[in-house]
Parts: C-alpha cells; structure tokens; sequence
DNA sequence: CAAGCTATTGTTAGGTG
DNA sequence: GCACCTAACAATAGCTT
C-alpha cells in the first residue's frame, strides 16, 4: 500500500542476447520485435527516402516481409546489382553487428575463452595466404558450395512440414563455428 | 537557467517521420538507423532464432545488407514459397505498415562447439547436414570469401574487380573458407 | 491470449572534437 | 567523414487484465 511497496511493474528488464529459453516468451518477443524491426525499416524509408525490405522467417517457418516500394523490386535490385553496387555483399554476418556494439560481449567473450579460440569468421585473416592457397581454398569452396544447395534442394523437398524443426539442436549463434568433422553426422538432426 | 544553458547538449529531439530535407541531416541519420536496423534484426535473430534478410538500398544507390543465416539463404526462401506466407499485412508500402500488427512463431536452440585443423572442407559431408547447418555453413562461408577477396585484393592489387580477379568462375554468391591454421587473430574487418 | 501498463533499457538527434 | 557525448525520445520485458 505504501508508495514503494508494490511497483505495478518492475519495467523493462535487460536481457542477454541469447536465444530465449521460454517460449511463451520466445513467441511474444518475436512478435513484439518483429513489429519494432518493421517499424524501424519504415522509418528510415520514409525519412531518407531509402529502399528497403526486411524479410523474417519464424523458426516455424512463417514468413513475414516488408517492403518499399516493394519487396520483390528491392531484391531484383540486390541481386541484379544494376544499381551502383560497391557496397559490401558480404555483410550479412548479423555477429558483426552486435559485436560491434559491444551487445554479445559477455555471450561472445564467454563462448569463446570456454572453448578457447575465438570465432574464425570474425578474427580470419588472411593476410597469411598465399595466392596458390587462396585458389586452392575458393575452388574447394565452390565445390563445397555446389554441394551444400544440392544437399539443401533434398532436406527442402523431403521435409515440406514447415513446423517440422529440421535441426532441433542446432544454434543459429554458432553458424561459424563450422569445422565440420565436428558435426555428429550420425543423427539427422545433428 | 544561467548554467542551464550551458547545457552540454540539447538531446535527441523528436522528429516527424518524413522525408528529411537538409542532405547532410539525412545521410547522417541515414547511416545512424541502418545500422540500428541491421542491429534490431540481428537481435530478432539471436533472441529468437529467426532467419532474417534486410536489404536496404542507400539515396545514393548504395545497397547494404544483413542476412542470417544469409540473405540469399532467405530471399530463396521467400521467393520459394515452399512455406506459409503470411506477410500480406506488411507487405509494401511503409505507409500502410506504420499502423499494423503481426503475428508470429517458435523456435528451437542448442549449444554446439569445435574445434578444427584440418582442412574441413575436404572432410565434409555435406549429405549428413541439416538445412540449418547447410545455411549456416554457407553463411560462415560467405563471409569468410569476403575476406578471401580482400586478401585477393592485396595479391592483384592492380585489379578492383573483386569477383573476377582471384577466381573467375565465382560469383558473390559463392563462398569459400578457409582451415583454421590460416586464421590469425587481430585484423577485425570492417 | 491479444491488448494494456509501466519502469527500464535502448536508440538517436544534435552537437563536439 | 567518424567516433564520441548527452539528454530526450522510443522500444520493450515482465506483468496484469
């Protein structure tokens, strides 16, 4: 009754960046910040006149997007590239991002003195290679990569259940950490 | 008052979301919140697992992009199709989004680590992995081949054309990685 | 269980170096 | 330009209804 004695909320709480555990929660925090995302993406459309599109897959599988003007028009121009593209394709590592704001510092700092290197993806430095090696690498890369969309083609069209989790196990965080002897391919689920 | 005034900073002011008229207010805040956005969908990521592709294309023309696992990983997804699609109601226009509500999802996690030598490339089987290790390992490859092409820069440095320098046949959406010997920490990229 | 509440954390407009 | 700073604005975690 007093005036401190029971606040009618204890506000917003700070969270780790980390995957929710609950998932009652897990499905009202997706939703409450996917609208955030969205609202975000249209902001800076409206105020810089930007285009942009922002597509979100739900780990059930759920789609959602947002787009200005369009969605498909800014992927045609993403991937047409018909627009001056000197920017770098090769963004797409959304670690960078938190690390750089210091958000997965703890998660990050933790992960990688328990296992004792860090993440390769984002200390690799190849200054130390030699051109042989780097052909070397890309066309066993390419090689690689031909295989993984085949492989991709085949979990896709053998599993057309949305709901179904494919890798119940497997950490988006963790995409990195690849080594992939390490992989228990023993499960089909990792 | 007297020292009021001398206040060391008025603080962020509200803004009405239109277009911003003075250039140089617009390619400030234009660079403020796409990194925010890229930010906020990093996190929708990391907290719930979610795929997320956001592709924004600059005033100037200048494409930017955040992909988990990859943008191209997500773009297939949604041009696909081959999952419900829902995203009707956000669809375009931010005008139309800036007064709407959404839905969502579940999701899954684990914790996973390695540690490799070896070139894993060659002793990967891919036909093992799930559709989640597959896109996380072409994500972790995607990165990795930006800093291929860096170091390819420095090799052919007389060459800017980065995806025909090194190796020819590769495009950006190809990838390639590199064993964990080659890494050296320090250089933190961009 | 979506919608509302509120205390708190998070983002950023405007400025400085 | 880029990083940093501050104070004000905005988003939201945990509850409540």
């Amino acid at each position: 009754m007093e005036n401190n004695e029971k606040k009618r909320s204890r506000g917003r709480q700070k969270i780790a960046i980390e995957k929710i555990a609950n998932k009652n929660s897990l499905q009202v925090t997706f939703s409450k910040r996917r609208t955030g995302l969205f609202k975000k993406a249209s902001q800076l459309s409206a105020l810089c006149g930007a285009q942009v599109a922002v597509i979100v897959e739900s780990p059930a599988g759920k789609i959602f997007s947002f787009g200005n003007p369009s969605v498909d028009s800014v992927i045609h121009r993403y991937e047409t590239g018909d627009v001056c593209r000197q920017q770098d394709v090769f963004n797409d590592s959304w670690k960078k991002y938190l690390d750089s704001k210091g958000d997965l510092e703890e998660a990050q700092k933790k992960e990688k003195e328990s296992m004792g290197k860090s993440n390769w993806w984002e200390d690799l430095c190849v200054e130390n290679l030699g051109l042989q090696e780097l052909e070397e690498c890309m066309a066993a890369m390419q090689l690689l990569k031909k295989n993984l969309l085949k492989r991709s083609d085949d979990v896709n069209s053998s599993d057309d259940d949305h709901d179904g989790v494919l890798i119940p196990n497997m950490t988006f965080n963790q995409f990195g950490a690849l080594p992939l002897q390490y992989y228990d391919v023993g499960g089909r689920s990792n």
